[in-house]
DNA sequence: TTATATACCTAAAATAATTAGGTATATAAT
DNA sequence: ATTATATACCTAATTATTTTAGGTATATAA
């Protein structure tokens, strides 16, 4: 359901909050969309690794009440990605509703 | 570039159109986005043919100066599919905005 | 006669998401 | 006690979609 932005998505959160786990990340998702939009954990987890090892997220792992909780949060490098990906963003939502047309057309 | 909406693009195209044939699409596309989406026909031609086979376009072929075009257009069931597939489109959007905080939320 | 525009198409590869699992702990309910 | 739910991580096979990179052919402008 989200098509492509998902890294988006997950790089704003972490530069909004800081830091996040990825069962925290699925439940923020839920609850910004009003449950609308289910971040599955077979798209969140690769999306999250793959973003680690192209080096814009890094990890701390600590126990808590019992149970291990991976953190992630933007390396210096993430913090130029969102920037450049939002903007791309932004562009594409633009675009989509010129091509559907929900927005006023200057005619 | 156009990530999972690209149905719903050729779909809206043809309802306000009528009928339109595939390099037409891409110039439409083309144009109204002010060249900065290009639907290639790697895309497009597989989208319509797979549009046609669930019975939401159908074909007509014609000569016109020598060369050959195929015309789509919305089968009535095609026609329904439009509306439901922008109202998806919409929610999306409005989704996106909500998750990518480019929309003031309510709080 | 070469390049560009028009007009159709496909197939391999890459990318991404869904589906459908698996493991494990804590807590609330039966 | 035991079952269900919530928390928390993960992967692998399949499916879906797009990109890339071709191929064919006609009309027209350079």
């Amino acid at each position: 359901m989200l098509k492509g932005t998902l890294q988006t998505i997950i790089l704003k959160l972490l530069e909004d909050n800081g830091r996040m786990y990825g069962y925290e990340i699925t439940q923020k998702v839920k609850e910004v969309s009003a449950g609308e939009v289910m971040l599955t954990e077979g798209a969140l987890y690769p999306a999250l690794h793959k973003l680690e090892g192209e080096g814009l997220l890094q990890t701390t792992s600590e126990i808590v009440d019992g149970r291990a909780r991976k953190y992630y949060s933007l390396t210096p490098q993430g913090g130029k990605a969102v920037t450049s990906k939002m903007e791309e963003a932004r562009a594409f939502i633009e675009q989509l509703q010129n091509l559907l047309d929900l927005k006023p057309a200057i005619k």
